[in-house]
DNA sequence: CACCAGGCCGTGC
DNA sequence: GCACGGCATGGT
């Protein structure tokens, strides 16, 4: 099976990469700038390996859930293999906070923004992610005049409580979900994301505005569970094709 | 002008 | 418990 690097990238797991002129991929990750032209580039660095998850075996996953019935079979087939990439817990969170209500070619924007004026440049124009500490002074002002809107006051929470996610890995996926919910602008949906493209957490399934419609009218009366055990994978593969449709 | 985007919060019932 | 309006911003 095909994999589908700008899917996996720039379908809205992530909004660390870019796509350059000559069609290869960069992110600013780990304090340095990663370009990879393809899976092959990303397997042959160690960094890259654990954060493309290669220990897990997703074309032996796509062939399952592809199996699964119509819809999924044509949705897999549509996008290529997907991954669920393994990120920075923090950079995650803020990332679909940004999320809630917003297109991704704006949050998108956001996060550059963020970057540009509270992370450090490690190359020419290339900025690191902000950690908590190196936003821990940030305004709601500030945020706001970046386009933040009303996620400004959840970004500010999200500061103060950013060790809660050091946390997160020992507790079980519900208790996780809770957790994360105490802090303000993360929701059922937004929660779900963070435990999933950063946790590695299967078994989360984002119900936005376009798996809503995906539910309602591909699956009536069936919940998340007639996905199990690849929720998370299957989510994702009909997420990209609604949206692509 | 309206409506939408990988939603959530506060309020009211 | 569920339904509803409001919310910043930029695109169509």
């Amino acid at each position: 099976m095909n994999d589908n690097l700008r899917e996996i990238l720039l379908g809205g797991q992530s909004f660390s990469w870019r796509e350059e002129n000559d069609g290869s991929y960069s992110a600013v990750l780990n304090n340095r700038v990663y370009r990879i032209r393809n899976l092959e580039d990303a397997a042959k660095d160690p960094f890259l390996y654990d954060y493309f998850d290669f220990a897990y075996d997703y074309d032996a996953a796509a062939r399952a859930i592809a199996e699964k019935d119509e819809i999924l079979n044509e949705a897999v087939r549509s996008t290529g293999t997907i991954r669920l990439l393994k990120q920075d817990h923090w950079t995650a969170t803020i990332s679909f906070i940004l999320s809630q209500n917003n297109n991704i070619k704006r949050i998108t924007g956001l996060y550059d923004r963020l970057s540009r004026r509270y992370g450090h440049e490690v190359e020419d124009g290339r900025y690191t992610f902000p950690t908590p500490d190196e936003m821990k002074d940030v305004t709601e002002e500030e945020l706001r005049a970046l386009g933040t809107g009303f996620r400004a006051p959840f970004i500010l929470d999200a500061i103060e409580k950013a060790s809660l996610l050091d946390e997160l890995d020992t507790l079980s996926f519900d208790d996780a979900m809770t957790k994360l919910q105490t802090i303000k602008g993360i929701g059922p949906k937004v929660a779900s994301c963070i435990l999933i493209f950063s946790y590695q957490r299967r078994e989360g399934f984002p119900l936005d505005v376009w798996m809503k419609k995906v539910m309602k009218e591909y699956y009536p009366g069936k919940d998340p569970s007639y996905f199990h055990p690849y929720e998370a994978l299957s989510q994702q593969y009909l997420f990209s094709w609604i949206r692509n449709k």
